[in-house]
DNA sequence: CGTTAACCGAGACGGTACGTCTCGTCTTCAG
DNA sequence: CTGAAGACGAGACGTACCGTCTCGGTTAACG
C-alpha cells in the first residue's frame, strides 16, 4: 500500500526539515492563530529555507493541514463508540465528551484555523472531512446499527442523517454561538433524536 | 426611526463614501471572492481614499460585514414560516427551500466568506448571529410554539434544541461535504425531528 | 494699490490666530527641525483650522519665513557696526560675534531650517536675502566706507566684494564644515582681506 | 584598492539593481526637482521593489547623494590647478570657470538638491564636503603652496582661509543671490585676497 | 570512492498590500 | 457669516510577506 500523504516522499528529502516545519507551524497557529501565519515566519523558527517549504507543499494550508493531522492522528488510534447496550447513554455519553472537547481552548483554536482556511478554499473540504471527521462519523453509524440490530431503533431509519443530526448542532454552537456548549445541550439533542429514530411499536 | 449600523454615525460623514465603498466590497467579493478582497481595491473602485475607509471600520472582515448585512436586508423585510396548519409540510417547505439557498452560487460564496471572516474574528461571530440568523432562528421556533399550541408537538418539547436541530444539519454539509444538499436530506431531518417532539398519546 | 507683503491683510482678518500661527510655528521649527514640520501640527498646537493657515499663507515655507523674520526683527532694532577708528579691531570684534552666533545651536538650527527652504525655492532665496540679510551687509559696508574715507582702505577698492568676502567664508564653514568655527578663523579672515584693501603707499 | 562607495557592498547585491536606481535618482532629480523626489518614483523607473532601495539606503538623501557622486565622480579624474608660473592668472582662470559651471542649470539644480539635502541632515554635511568638495580645495591649497615656495605668496600666510576666502563668496552669491556671479566677481576676489598673501618686501 | 546532482540554509529580488501620515480642499456647525 | 473642527480624495511613507530566484555547502546515490 502506497503511503498517501499529501505531500510527496523523496528518498533525498530532509526528515529532520519536514518535522520542523510541521512542529513551528502548529507551534505557531496555537500562539498567534491562523490568520497571523506566515511562511517566513515558519521558516525561521524551523530554521529552514523558505524555498524548503515551497518545494514540498503546495500553500501554507496545506502546511498546515498537514500540521493539525500529524499532531491529532500522530497515534493513529482507532476510534470506535462505547457500546454498553444502552444505546441513549452511550450517546449522551460521547456526544458529552464532544462538547468537553470543543470547549477546550487549544481544540477550539485548532479547529478554528482548520475550519476557517477550508472555508476559503473549497478543495481542502472534501480532504478535511475524508481525513479528520469521516472516521469520527463512521464510528456513530456503526453504533446505531449496532442499536438497530438490537432493536432499539427502526429498522427503515435513515442512519446517515441521524448521525450528522447528532453531531452538528454542536459545530453550529460552536462556530456561530447561538448558546452554550453544555452536556444538557448535548442531552437535548438526543431526547430530541433518538425518539425520531425508535422502532413503530415500542417493546409494549 | 435613528438608522442602525454597525459603524458609529457622525452628521460629518459623507453618505455618498459610504454607499461606494459597500457597493465597491460587495461587487468585489462576488467577482474575486474574499480572499483577494482588499482595502486599497475597494477604496480604489469606490473612488474614496483609503482613510475614508479606516475612519468608519475597524478591519476588512467590518465591511464586508455591513455591505452584506446592508445587501441581504435593505429591504428590512419581515420573515415568518408559513402556517398551513401541517408542521411536517410547513418545514419541509422551508427547509426545501433553505437547501435551495444554499445551492445558489452566489449565495454560497457570500456566505463562504462571512463565514470566514467570522471563524478567524471571533468577536463577529456574535454580531453575525444577532443580526443575521437570529432572526431566522426566531421564526422556526414561532412555528413550533403555534405546532406545540395546536397539540402537534409536545407541551415540555425542547424548541430551542429543536430549531438547531432542523437548520445546523444543512449547514452542516453545506460547509464540509458530507453529502449533497438535496430536498430529500430536508426531508429526512424532519422526518427524525418531528417524531421526537410528538406529543405521547397522538391523537387516538 | 495693494499692501505689497507676504502675507496679504485684511480688516477681517484675526490677528490672535495670527500670532497662534506664528509662535506655534517658530516652537515647533526649534522642537522638531523644519523638515518634521507639519501644517497640521501648527494648526493643532495654534488651536486653528488648516484652511486659516492656508488662506494667508501660499506654503510652508512662508509661514516659517513670516514666523522668523517676525521673532528675529520684532524690535526693529537698527543694526550699525561699531566704529572705534580702528577697522581691523571693529571688524574683527564684529566677526567674532558673528562666529558666536553661528554657534548658537537655537540660532543655527533657526538658519538651517531657512536655508533649507530657501534653497528648495528659490523664490524665497531673494526674500530672505532682501529682508534678512541685506541690512546686514549694508551695516558692514557703512564701516568700511567710512574707512575708505579716513585713509585707511584703498579709495578704488570693491567694497561690494569686500563684504563679501568677510561675511562669506563663515557661512561657508558654517554649512559644509571644512573646519571649526573659531574667533582664530574669524581674525584670519581680516588679516587677509584688510592688506588686500589697503591704500597703496600708507601713510609713510 | 577596495571600491570606497557609501553603501554597504555584499557578493549577494545585484549590480543591476543598484545602477538601476541610481540612474532612476539621478533622472528624476533632474526633471523634477529634490523636493518631489520620491522613492516609489525611483523604484517604479528603476524597476525595482521598495524594499531593494530601502535595503541599501538609510534615507532618500543618501541614495540621491550617492547618484549625484556616481555621475559626477565615475571617471574618477585627477583634480589640479593650472601651473602657468603667474599664480593670479591661474587663479582668476580657474575661478572663472567655477563661475561659469554655477551659472550652468543643470550643475546649478543637482547642487541646490545636494545642499538643499545636506542642510537638512547635518550627518551628510561631512560626508558631501569630504567626498566632494575636499578634493578641490586641496587642489587650490596645492597651488597655491607652489606660489608660496615661488616667493609670491609670504611664507607664513594661512593658505586654508585662503581657499576657503576665494570659494566661499562665489557659493554665497550663488545660494544667497546678492549679486550676480559673473567673471568680474571672480576677478575682483582674487584681487582683493592675492594681495593680501603677498609677502612684505616685494620683488624688490 | 570520487562525481555529481538534488536538497539544504540563507536571503536578495520584483512585487502587492498594509495601515499611517500629511497634503490641500471642502463642508458643517457653533458663537 | 467667520473660523474651529475635521471629513474628504489623493498618494507617499516605511514595513511585512509573497513566491521566485540565485548562491555556496553538504550529502547521498551512482558510476
Amino acid at each position: 500500500m502506497p503511503p498517501e500523504t499529501t505531500t510527496p516522499n523523496s528518498s533525498r528529502r530532509s526528515e529532520r526539515s519536514r518535522r520542523a516545519i510541521l512542529d513551528a507551524t502548529y507551534g505557531l497557529v496555537m500562539e498567534k492563530g491562523y490568520a497571523k501565519l506566515t511562511i517566513e515566519a515558519i521558516a525561521a523558527r524551523a530554521g529552514v529555507g523558505k524555498q524548503t517549504i515551497y518545494r514540498w507543499w503546495p500553500s501554507k494550508g496545506a502546511v498546515m493541514f498537514d500540521a493539525f493531522f500529524d499532531a491529532a492522528y500522530s497515534g493513529g488510534e482507532d476510534i470506535a463508540l462505547p457500546d454498553t447496550g444502552d444505546i441513549e447513554a452511550d450517546l449522551k455519553a460521547v456526544l458529552r465528551a464532544t462538547v468537553d472537547e470543543y470547549n477546550d481552548p487549544e481544540y477550539s483554536a485548532r479547529l478554528r484555523a482548520l475550519n476557517s482556511e477550508v472555508l476559503a478554499d473549497s478543495q481542502l473540504s472534501a480532504e478535511l472531512f475524508d481525513r479528520m471527521l469521516a472516521p469520527g462519523l463512521a464510528a456513530y453509524r456503526t453504533r446505531l446499527e449496532a442499536a438497530q440490530q438490537a432493536g432499539q431503533i427502526a429498522a427503515g431509519a435513515d442512519l446517515e442523517t441521524a448521525v450528522e443530526l447528532l453531531l452538528s448542532p454542536i459545530q453550529y454552537r460552536w462556530q456561530l454561538g447561538p448558546g452554550p456548549l453544555t452536556h444538557a445541550f448535548a442531552d437535548s439533542i438526543v431526547d430530541i433524536v433518538l425518539p425520531g429514530l425508535r422502532p413503530p411499536h415500542p417493546e409494549g
